[in-house]
DNA sequence: CAGACGAGGAAA
DNA sequence: TTCCTCGTCTGT
């Protein structure tokens, strides 16, 4: 029985009490300890399993309902080898909850009395018929065919911002839900659910089961079980979704394929998206991609013919691509509109005669800037201190009212004197953020409609909803956002979109800089233009030649995907290698930096590897603990490396250990 | 010397 | 993860 702990190993338990044996998959209720606790018979045990020692204690009960499906069991065990962490941390995810198979019957019974409604509502619902382009078309034909075939195949489904990618994957969810097979769709977040949900509805005539951590446990102990009795057919969520108990699994669908936040950084480190790949490759079925940028690692793989390539390449319904500009901003020429007290605008003269513009014809413009807050430092004039959190290695952002953590939250009141020099008054803000930009932008356009769309300024998906709403029914002219607003938005009467400060994300050595930076402005720019007007981005940059920059106004992702992966394979870096981090942190400093001096001498033989570190991680503090690392790069995988070098060597108290496999950010 | 506190180990 | 034990520290 392998228990839902951070335990390597399975127990043994006697099952003589129970009628026949309980087959791998079971659930059962077993003592543990002082406890009792749920989990789930293995189908062998694992070879680091000690044989049991003493006489086995008997199963409490069995759990009534079904078994997990030996394909989540494979994937389990899957997982925990690729990321090197034990079963049980792994089963946890998947089970979810401890309180999960608690007071069962009442809710049993809940459930079979629903099932005959929901069951009804979706055979009578009217199911939405539409007309695809001829690329759609032939798209949505080979994703039938995929599903009709039902073997493992990766299709990347390649199509520019606002091609219809969706109507063409729902198409093939069509063919799975007539086969009576479940469908898996995983959004990179929360926030883009809503819309999604509505077109579902609108198209099937009923509602998706959804799945992501903002659902109540309730909420989630029902669509556990409906999933698990294969009554949930189609089941949309964030990446923990990945875990979950489908019995007839027939296709995954990743949507934004080359969405960061498939990345899970803290906990079992793991790629959502790398890993639904295996979860499809367990249960030999298709597995679609979608994405107008694709990650450079799958496109890569459809080059080389490992994923095959679907591709739109022209918008629906007529509308053509946006327009995208450069601005430069090292001429000082363009700089010439002034605030309140002759201080410079964040934007520039060009950006501002087409927001005029814009506004006069009624349509909406869309302001971004990927800085939360209202600027990002506090510095002090005389002596050029800046206000650090006292718990991570970042500077303090100002917020007005107060300064912010981005990194632990921390929240501290602004203070009226230098904490270094204790001068009086002499702090000021530093830098844009989009706060700043609301200020700008209310003494500028006094009667334009504005909201803000940032993480601080909305909380929850109720909010997010309405303000999507309100923009949807043009009671906004002119929206200001951080990157919440670059995805997968539709708002027809949007055509100018405005990039305050493009270069940001480029500065600092991420290998993924480039990468990033053109995903999210490319879909920041996709966000105009949508229906019949022509849209227009305006890109306002200190570095204009900058390969990203050019790539865009040229709109030639293919080109600039090519460099990129130029740069990768001359480095050995992913998809051309393979990387590994190991990650060291602490309260103490001094202890956490002596691990790391311990590894290094530890390192086994190599062996067409290079290890790097121990080296500082860039955030060298986060949360008040110390963080040193190693990188492991090779063309291999590395677990077994890894594994040889940490066994025998004894983590010391207070230090702890992380390994990321295919580590995605360099912080 | 009783009680508080924290670290480390075991759980089948 | 939880809970038990054991060693160390603290105050009476």
């Amino acid at each position: 029985v392998i228990l839902p702990l951070p335990l390597p190993h399975a127990f043994s338990y006697d099952a003589s009490a129970q009628e026949t044996c309980p087959e791998p998959g079971t659930i059962v209720q077993v003592p543990f300890g002082k406890q009792a606790l749920w989990g789930v018979v293995w189908p062998s045990n694992p070879a680091s399993s000690p044989a049991p020692t003493s006489t086995l204690k008997p199963i409490h009960q069995v759990y009534e309902g079904e078994k997990l499906p030996p394909t989540l069991i494979s994937f389990i065990d899957w997982v925990a080898r690729y990321t090197m962490t034990p079963v049980g941390k792994i089963l946890k995810m998947a089970l979810h909850t401890k309180a999960l198979l608690r007071d069962k019957k009442p809710k049993r019974q809940k459930k079979l009395a629903s099932l005959p409604d929901s069951e009804q509502s979706r055979r009578e619902a009217q199911r939405q018929s539409v007309t695809l382009s001829p690329d759609q078309d032939a798209a949505a034909e080979a994703l039938k065919a995929s599903i009709d075939a039902q073997k493992f195949d990766v299709i990347l489904l390649d199509g520019v911002t606002g091609s219809g990618k969706t109507e063409v994957y729902f198409e093939a969810l069509e063919r799975a839900l007539d086969q009576g097979l479940q469908s898996l769709i995983l959004l990179p977040e929360i926030a883009l659910t809503t819309q999604w949900i509505q077109r579902f509805q609108d198209r099937f005539g009923f509602s998706p089961t959804q799945w992501h951590s903002d659902l109540t446990p309730a909420r989630k102990e029902e669509a556990w079980r409906s999933i698990l009795q294969g009554e949930a057919r189609v089941v949309v969520g964030a990446r923990s979704a990945l875990f979950l108990p489908f019995p007839r699994l027939g296709m995954v669908v990743v949507d934004e394929e080359h969405d960061p936040s498939f990345k899970q950084e803290e906990g079992v480190i793991y790629h959502g998206r790398d890993m639904a790949i295996v979860r499809a490759r367990i249960h030999g079925i298709p597995i679609i991609l979608a994405s107008a940028t694709p990650s450079l690692e799958t496109f890569h793989n459809a080059q080389q013919d490992r994923y095959k390539l679907l591709k739109l390449s022209n918008r629906h319904a007529g509308a053509s691509l946006p327009l995208i500009q450069l601005i430069d901003l090292r001429q000082e020429a363009i700089n010439t509109v002034r605030l309140q007290g002759g201080k410079k605008s964040l934007i520039s003269s060009p950006l501002h005669q087409a927001i005029e513009e814009t506004l006069e014809k009624k349509q909406q413009v869309l302001l971004f800037l990927n800085r939360r807050g209202f600027a990002p430092l506090t510095l002090c004039k005389k002596c050029g201190h800046r206000i650090p959190c006292p718990y991570c290695s970042v500077p303090l952002v100002d917020h007005r009212h107060r300064l912010l953590c981005h990194q632990c939250g921390h929240k501290s009141p602004k203070p009226t004197a230098c904490p270094q020099c204790h001068e009086e008054d002499c702090l000021i803000s530093w830098g844009p953020g989009v706060e700043r930009l609301a200020d700008e932008v209310a003494y500028l356009y006094p009667h334009a409609r504005t909201a803000l769309m940032s993480s601080d300024t909305l909380s929850g998906s109720a909010s997010i909803r309405q303000l999507i709403q309100q923009i949807q029914d043009r009671e906004i002219d002119l929206l200001i956002g951080t990157q919440m607003i670059a995805k997968g938005y539709h708002f027809p009467s949007l055509t100018l979109v405005g990039v305050i400060d493009g270069d940001l994300g480029l500065s600092g050595g991420d290998p993924r800089a480039s990468e990033r930076t053109f995903h999210l402005l490319s879909q920041v720019a996709g966000r105009s233009g949508r229906a019949q007007e022509k849209g227009h981005v305006l890109l306002q940059s200190h570095m204009p030649d900058h390969p990203v920059m050019q790539a865009l106004v040229a709109g030639n992702r293919d080109l600039f995907l090519s460099l990129e992966s130029q740069e990768r394979q001359a480095y050995g870096l992913p998809p051309y290698g393979r990387l590994a981090a190991l990650i060291l942190s602490g309260k103490n400093a001094w202890e956490v930096e002596g691990a790391g001096r311990q590894l290094a001498q530890l390192l086994p033989p190599l062996e067409e590897r290079e290890v790097w570190g121990p080296a500082p991680a860039p955030l060298h503090v986060i949360r008040g603990r110390h963080r040193w690392r190693f990188l492991i790069k090779s063309t291999q995988s590395s677990q077994g490396f890894i594994h040889q070098w940490l066994s025998g060597w004894s983590c010391p108290k207070g230090v702890q250990v992380q390994i990321d496999m295919d580590p995605y950010n360099f912080l």
